[in-house]
RNA sequence: GGGCCCAUAGCUCAGCCCGGUUAGAGCGCAUCCCUGAUAAGGAUGAGGUCCGUGGUUCAAGUCCACGUGGGCCCA
């Protein structure tokens, strides 16, 4: 039997944990009630400074204890206190970009919330009143094609039948009805957002403000009425937005045709006469025709077919007309410009009177299809619509209704739809001779999604807003903006807004801020609205909602002509509202005039990449044209979140994990780490994987969790309180580790500092996960043993524990306010029971405390380098015994380390102990070069050189290369000698050192270490002294002993070495594994093998 | 078709602004260590045509041009 069991009274009742560790209360004394979290640690508990830490076990359910902080923060009101106890007058002003309140909310929005959650934290920390309002954007068609859904009905006579009035309150219901989910997820991810106080664009106040950002507009002059070519519906009678149109495509088969327009006159190339060729797969496009276009840079010719002459692009003449046809004169496209031509068809020949059927130059004309030559249709074509515009044919006909069908303008199909007037027109112009070819083709073409009618595009009367008037100041503002990353304004958006177009601001739809003008059905007069009083003053009404069907019913008498005043039937595009979302949100300027004009622009907003022509655009819009001034100074773009393999989240493929799931396993610390640090924040995709949220649990979460269970469970096993931190002598007194680590965390400090009010969020994880290393293997690791030094070894020893104590107590508390804006639920975890449970007259909250500034004089950065040297030997050190096959527990005699460079080697020999025991060698020494270890050989310093030397570079690299080690060492000792003609010193040259044949040595990059491997048998018996040790700790844990139980070790061996070890280091090996008494017995059994010996081993815990 | 972005180890990404000759990290993998953080932790190692071509330069992953592939937005 070789051990015995452990005593089961000796554990306190500690082991086995029940309760998750961070439930952990007082501890066992049970002189208080054990809160949960810390929320209901208030008043009845006096914290007394006696009090101890309490041990917190190493395993932690992250999501059960941020369930806990969340409920913390609700019963404390943390949020709200957060804002409050900031001053009134030090605002920092943060816009949300209203989400529409469609389904729930996916990565994308959760980003965008640890984003506008992360940036006002830490400003809160700085000291700023951070008010957060969220904000819904309510109005538009997502809403309104749910509400379609929901009702069953589609489209505009659908929706008049059913009542405007029931559909928009359809609308409201079921904005409101949709908020829950949003606010169920954005708490859980620990987004603080005050959701009472929101705003929304539906509100009364917003709509008012609405009007008068319009008015304002309007007063300015920047608003227009003209024609719009859109996507239109004739199935559903309405335009359809871009998108959409684009949400059913089919292959479909159409006429495609090819007809021939004669020339009334020719010139210089073209001959009266002559055909134009054009070709269209909508015929009934070509009553609309009033031009045809050419590409000025395109190369066409004139074909003679059966004595008539077509012009062609000369690339399709095979195409169109077949070969072998003679090709009589040539021409570029510009000289075809202004030739005149007889319609195709008669209905609006009186057009050509205002300069329409004329040749005219756009450089959208391609050479991929058709003729090389486009029928322009400016009714139904955008382009077409641009390229008469282009060429300054302000001139428009549009023959067909709302329904598609012909009007009497066209008696031939009058009352026919579109489709159907196809063949009937390919007929007359057949019988017109007109028609060169008709065939069928089978193409992709856009249908209506509700109605399934194929789409067609259409002229429609759209408000306007002139922004061309005004983009160059909008891009002279954007110059004030600090984008990250950078490019995205400057470029991407800065190029947008530099060849920005008017703005169309209507929408012919009914769930929307309505644009505020009244037209008299007689004179045509139109008022534009600008607040309530106005309409109240026009009107003598004052309704309480704006909506579209209230408004419409609102009339008065024109005051000109004594007719009837409407209001215009368009509502506004919802991106009208969300530019105005600075001025709405406080009703401006009808209420908070002051506070809005000490607190706009908006320090910071945040939002994702596809919002470049959405809401940073509408906000610069309005901005600029209102007040000539940017909405928001900072702003931070994120960009797309993918799924795992790179395909885009989609809800119907279900083809990412729940975010519920990620919360539920890995908490919402562990995802916003994650999200923060990714390339989302540079404007990248991410490819999300949860592989990478349970990475950032074990590298940031897990290791600061250990450290803080290790500092608790000494602390509590020592008794150590705050009073014993507050005895620990100040800092620069304090070890050198003491000092090290508070250095490093002082530049961390400052490092996050800088990078947080850079906005540069995605550098803030990095150095942190930096200074975890740091803590945790090396500061704790080399210091765990001063944390269990006994109190009875002097005063001297007390010091020094109560230096480790105290200074990994001030590393933890500080390190939690560093990350509290990114990991919000586990650093207030971390605050709760390391400060606010210990002192009464702290803040409430972690997130109600200030944010760390560096603290200057504990920044050290001699020592840091010096420490970052010691690490590096090290390194080079392990990697040398692993090479040798020197397990760490043989001690070995020495370790020297060969340097020329005065820093390391000073370095070296000031932390020679450390590196001893890290390495397991007697001694450490220094030493400068030794070229029977090491080859020295010399290469170019490049950098400082090529500067100097330019061509001659390369010939004094290869010089320097070819120096040998007498000329090296010379350099080494501050020579200068010449090379090729050029004197170099030491500087000019980079060292290389590789170890000669035979040598146990490994290099660094200014450093060489050398390991002396000969074994003594003195060396041998404590490597065996070790061994023993480590079998003996090995038990205890296999048999669950508290870390300061003590025992008593009972061994057995015949082994000389194993006697000769226990002789000589039996009292190393009691210390090492808290032995009371070591005690031999006659062997019984066979043991166990340690390094090729037998030793029996037995333990008993002492009482 | 246009604008912007991206392409570096098996995977995810730094490095590029401001060029300098041994290109880094994490994950994964392999080998090993530790055992007073222990259902943890650590070390070492293998692994690279820096997307391609051309140019500028003494010198290019880095700057320029063109191209290829991918993404976002617009047409």
């Amino acid at each position: 039997m070789p051990v015995v069991a452990p005593c089961r009274t000796r554990f306190k009742g500690r082991k086995p944990y029940q309760r998750p560790a961070h439930r952990a209360g007082f501890g066992e004394s049970n002189d208080s009630p054990s809160p949960s979290i810390p929320g209901s640690h208030g008043a009845q508990v006096t914290p007394r400074n006696e009090t101890t830490f309490t041990r917190v076990e190493p395993t932690v359910s992250f999501p059960e204890l941020e369930r806990d902080i969340l409920a913390f923060w609700r019963e404390t009101d943390a949020f709200a206190e957060s804002v409050r106890s900031r001053p009134v007058d030090r605002e920092y002003v943060f816009y949300d970009g209203p989400p529409f309140p469609t389904g729930s909310p996916h990565y994308g929005n959760l980003l965008a919330g640890v984003l506008k959650d992360m940036v006002p934290r830490y400003w809160t920390m700085r000291g700023y009143r951070v008010e957060r309002r969220f904000g819904w954007d309510t109005h538009g068609l997502p809403i309104e094609m749910e509400v379609e859904k929901r009702l069953g009905i589609s489209g505009p006579s659908e929706i008049a039948a059913y009542g405007i009035d029931r559909f928009n309150e359809a609308c409201r219901l079921e904005v409101q009805a949709n908020t829950e989910a949003w606010e169920t997820l954005t708490e859980r991810v620990g987004r603080w957002v005050d959701f009472e106080n929101d705003y929304r664009t539906m509100d009364p106040d917003f709509m008012e403000t609405v009007w008068w950002v319009f008015r304002q507009l309007w007063d300015k002059g920047l608003v227009y009425k003209a024609f719009k070519v859109l996507p239109y519906s004739w199935g559903a009678a309405t335009p359809l937005s871009n998108f959409e149109a684009n949400l059913d495509y089919r292959d479909t088969e159409d006429p495609s045709i090819t007809v021939r327009l004669r020339l009334f006159e020719g010139n210089a190339v073209a001959e009266t006469g002559d055909h134009l060729l054009i070709w269209t797969t909508t015929p009934w496009t070509l009553p609309g025709n009033l031009a045809v276009a050419v590409n000025p840079e395109n190369l066409y010719v004139r074909v003679m077919v059966s004595g008539e002459g077509y012009w062609v692009a000369s690339e399709l003449v095979d195409a169109v007309l077949g070969e072998g046809h003679p090709i009589t004169a040539k021409a570029k496209g510009e000289d075809l410009i202004g030739l005149r031509y007889e319609p195709a068809f008669p209905y609006f020949a009186g057009e050509g009177e205002s300069g329409a059927f004329r040749v005219i130059g756009s450089d959208e004309v391609t050479t991929d299809e058709g003729t090389g030559l486009v029928h322009m249709a400016p009714a139904y074509g955008e382009a077409d619509f641009y390229a008469l515009t282009a060429a300054g044919l302000d001139l428009l006909v549009d023959p067909i209704d709302a329904k598609g069908n012909f009007t009497e303008d066209v008696p031939d199909v009058a009352g026919l739809n579109i489709k159907a007037a196809d063949p009937v027109l390919t007929d007359l112009l057949s019988a017109s001779g007109k028609l060169l070819e008709s065939k069928r083709l089978v193409h992709s073409y856009p249908f209506c999604y509700r109605t399934g009618t194929p789409l067609m595009y259409k002229a429609i009367p759209t408000w306007f807003v002139a922004v061309e008037r005004f983009r160059d100041e909008m891009v002279a503002q954007n110059d004030k903006v600090h984008w990250v990353p950078e490019h995205v304004g400057s470029r991407r958006f800065g190029n947008w807004l530099a060849g920005a177009r008017d703005w169309a601001i209507s929408r012919n739809r009914y769930w929307g801020s309505c644009i505020p003008v009244w037209e008299c059905d007689g004179c045509g007069e139109q008022v534009a609205v600008g607040s309530l009083d106005e309409l109240d003053g026009l009107a003598g009404v004052r309704p309480a909602d704006l909506h579209k069907h209230v408004m419409d019913e609102v009339h008065w008498p024109c005051r000109s002509c004594g007719g009837v005043m409407s209001r215009v039937p368009e509502v506004l595009d919802c991106w009208f509202e969300s530019g105005s979302m600075p001025y709405g949100k406080l009703h401006y300027p009808f209420e908070n005039r002051e506070r809005f004009e000490a607190t706009f622009p908006a320090q910071f907003i945040a939002e994702g990449l596809d919002q470049t022509r959405g809401w940073f655009y509408t906000l610069m819009v309005l901005s600029t044209a209102l007040f000539e001034r940017p909405a928001f100074e900072n702003c931070v773009v994120n960009g797309l979140i993918l799924v795992e393999d790179g395909q885009k989240m989609s809800k119907s493929l279900k083809n990412y994990p729940d975010p519920s799931e990620i919360f539920d396993r890995y908490g919402a610390d562990a995802l916003r780490a994650f999200l923060i640090n990714s390339p989302v924040l540079r404007a990248e995709p991410l490819r999300f994987s949860t592989g990478g949220v349970a990475e950032v649990v074990r590298t940031v979460l897990l290791p600061m969790w250990n450290t803080y269970s290790f500092f608790t469970t000494y602390a509590e096993a020592d008794r150590i309180t705050m009073d014993d931190l507050a005895k620990a002598p100040p800092v620069p007194q304090r070890p050198e580790m003491d000092r090290w680590i508070l250095s490093v965390l002082q530049s961390l400090i400052s490092e996050v500092n800088i990078q947080m009010e850079g906005y540069y969020l995605y550098n803030v994880v990095p150095p942190t996960l930096g200074f975890i290393d740091h803590l945790t293997n090396w500061y704790v690791r080399r210091s765990r043993r001063r944390f269990w030094r006994s109190r009875e070894d002097g005063a001297e020893a007390e010091l020094d524990k109560l230096s480790a104590f105290a200074t990994l107590y001030e590393v933890l508390t500080t390190f939690v306010h560093v990350l509290a804006p990114v990991l919000p639920f586990v650093t207030e975890h971390l605050y709760q029971q390391l400060v606010a449970r210990h002192r009464p007259d702290v803040a409430r909250s972690v997130h109600h405390r200030d944010f760390p500034t560096a603290d200057l004089a504990l920044i050290d950065t001699d020592l840091e380098r010096a420490m970052a040297d010691v690490r590096e030997v090290v390194r080079i050190g392990r990697s040398l015994r692993k090479k040798e096959g020197h397990r760490v527990r043989q001690p070995l005699s020495a370790l020297t380390v060969l340097t020329r460079d005065p820093e390391l080697a000073e370095a070296v020999r000031a932390h020679a102990e450390v590196i001893a025991d890290e390495l397991n060698v007697r001694s450490v020494v220094v030493s400068g070069e030794q070229t029977d270890l090491v080859t020295l050989s010399a290469k170019a310093n490049y950098r400082r050189l090529g500067p100097v030397l330019g061509p001659r570079m390369t010939e004094v690299a290869t010089a320097i290369a070819a120096l040998g080690p007498h000329q090296i060492e010379l350099l080494l000792e501050g020579e200068t000698i010449e090379v090729s003609g050029q004197e170099i010193t030491a500087d000019d040259v980079m060292v290389e050192r590789t170890p000669l044949e035979g040598t146990v040595v490994e290099t660094g990059p200014s450093f060489a270490c050398v390991l002396d491997t000969t074994l003594t048998g003195e060396l041998v018996t404590e490597g065996l002294a070790r061994e023993i040790v480590s079998r003996v700790q090995q038990m205890r844990r296999e048999f669950g002993l508290d870390v300061s139980d003590k025992i008593v070790l009972v061994w057995a061996s015949d082994d000389p070495d194993v006697v000769e070890a226990f002789t000589g280091h039996g009292d190393y090996i009691a210390a090492e594994v808290l032995a009371n008494e070591v005690r031999r017995e006659s062997p019984t059994e066979a043991g166990v093998d340690i390094q090729g010996r037998r030793v029996w081993l037995g333990l008993t815990v002492t009482v």
